[in-house]
DNA sequence: ATTGACTCCGTATTATGGTACGGACTTTAG
DNA sequence: CTAAAGTCCGTACCATAATACGGAGTCAAT
């Protein structure tokens, strides 16, 4: 396949597949030494759309480069690629606890709603109080602060 | 509440709650009248709770906008901020489906593993594949291409 | 009343994830 | 052979989501 069939197939632009082959996220394929252009194979197709796949899941381009770097990883020993496995599943599960919780609002939201008429019941907010902890959070003296990507 | 205090209750910066005063996305309380410091109730840090919340599960602000406007939409009819929610919902769906394929092929990957050794079994990119389409795409001549956030 | 911390506000800078563009080269079709 | 379309590559630009900064005002304690 040449780029703009792979690009084709995955959905994105052009610029997009040498994109991630800039940030090393996809592998460019060697230049064939008699000139000419390029030959991708399939897979490329399929890592682009997982990227894509994932970065809709809210996972950045970096951590999706973890989750790849689990496949491609020297073959050292792999109970570490197995840990790292293990903990990005954790965090899978968070998001989709997260999700299940946002989706229990918005079913409440729904069924509060008679199909017309005023709109107090839209307590969204209310209902909305993230799982874990009801009141606020413990004294915070230091400067630091929230960076959610780790 | 002050700026401050909302900020460190929400576990965002102070600059970060201005931000989202000027996108919109919440209200910023007026100054008294007799000068002074601007007072924050309780909702605001809700409000902003919710954003992030929501920012993790990969929604953009400009969709967060929209789901907030469900609850402070003017009380025309309801029936139109129902449908929303429920178009929402879909989206929550969505995403929690693609979580558990996500999901699905990590629990592969790690019960794959024994723990040590080579890694070719890491297929994990092998297992990713999309549901939904096994082969390629049908034919797309024209010039368009794929956006992603609506 | 002065100092230090905080607010307010505008403007600037950063990081991320692309997208666009221009010029040189290659391929393919006529 | 020539032209159109596609590749290659570097650099520039864009939107989003902050984050930083500077100067002026305000508040609270000493």
């Amino acid at each position: 396949m040449r780029i703009s069939e792979v690009a084709r197939a995955a959905d994105v632009g052009v610029e997009t597949v040498r994109f991630y082959e800039r940030r090393g996220l996809i592998h460019q394929p060697k230049k064939p030494a008699n000139g000419g252009y390029r030959s991708y194979p399939e897979s490329v197709m399929m890592q682009i759309r997982f990227i894509r796949q994932a970065q809709e899941l809210g996972f950045s381009l970096g951590e999706i480069e973890d989750l790849l770097s689990l496949k491609s990883e020297p073959d050292t020993d792999c109970s570490d690629i197995r840990q790292r496995a293990l903990s990005k599943r954790e965090d899978v599960d968070l998001k989709i606890n997260k999700l299940r919780h946002i989706r229990t609002t918005l079913t409440n939201l729904i069924d509060a709603c008679p199909g017309k008429g005023a709109l107090e019941f839209c307590s969204i907010l209310g209902t909305m109080e993230p799982p874990g902890h009801t009141g606020s959070q413990p004294e915070r003296t230091d400067g630091m602060r929230r960076n959610g990507t780790s």
